[in-house]
DNA sequence: CTAGATGCAAAGAGTTTGCACGAAG
DNA sequence: CTTCGTGCAAACTCTTTGCATCTAG
């Protein structure tokens, strides 16, 4: 899988390797986001960051701007779920959706994609009543031609 | 289908029958998003009517307050798209799913579900390079119990 | 006349930007 | 020492809330 190469090394490696400099903050970012299994807000992220006590006054503006950055570089993927808020997650994901559970709000991740092979959801995850958003982006008749 | 009966009846008409006092906001509200094809964010719907000058001055609140009123009584649908924001689309539409150009921003609705028959994307709607983004809302195993 | 709708002001969430100080390499 | 990261302040977008005025029924 494309992030077993990443999962084994150590949030300062994972840094170095993509041409961070090894700040405190961004440790702590990347160690959040490793131990977790979910897409995580910033504003989640950095409460972590203040429960943990891992460091004194963080600010949540170096939350964003370094969620940023790792996006850019392919460290974190960056999704929008329904909340209108983006999440962000460990690693350059493969291909994969989630599952948001509508009373407490977990977020399961599944890999298989009912587009390309037919799953039976409700067995697959333990979730019922299940509803799904689908949203395709490409580029239309009209862009294609300019 | 489940809007042609909304949609043959003029705005006025709709606002009576589903218990709303008629005022001309409305009235432009229900027009626009009947006149339009695809979802609108609150902003698109107030700058419409602001520019066809058919109210003199209109608040954007207010086109928030009903819509959320119109969407509560199932006149109106909302979606949220990546872009974070919420786009409000006439009727209570049946199950489907949008198609937005990563150029233009475009927006186009596609009513066969590929998770229930598979559909040859690109052929249909005419778009490229198609991504998509898909999310399952549902209760969890443990939310179940409760 | 009265319930409910509107406009205006303000506030709240999520996110971005500017700037001077501070720390990594 | 120099580049880049950080904290702090402020701004910006989207959306919601409070309140007094206005209007549809």
């Amino acid at each position: 899988l494309i992030n077993s190469k990443l999962q084994v090394q150590s949030p300062p490696q994972l840094l170095q390797e993509s041409g961070f400099k090894v700040t405190k903050i961004r440790v702590a970012i990347l160690e959040f986001l490793t131990e977790g299994h979910g897409p995580y807000t910033a504003q989640q992220i950095f409460q972590s960051l203040q429960d943990k006590g891992r460091l004194k006054s963080i600010d949540l503006v170096s939350v964003y701007r370094n969620l940023e950055k790792f996006v850019e570089s392919g460290l974190v993927s960056r999704c929008q779920l329904a909340d209108g808020a983006s999440h962000f997650e460990f690693g350059q994901t493969p291909h994969h959706h989630h599952i948001v559970c509508t009373s407490c709000n977990r977020i399961d991740s599944m890999f298989n994609c009912p587009l390309q092979v037919p799953v039976k959801m409700e067995v697959a995850k333990g979730y019922t009543g299940l509803s799904h958003k689908l949203e395709f982006y490409g580029l239309c008749s009209n862009c294609q031609s300019n």
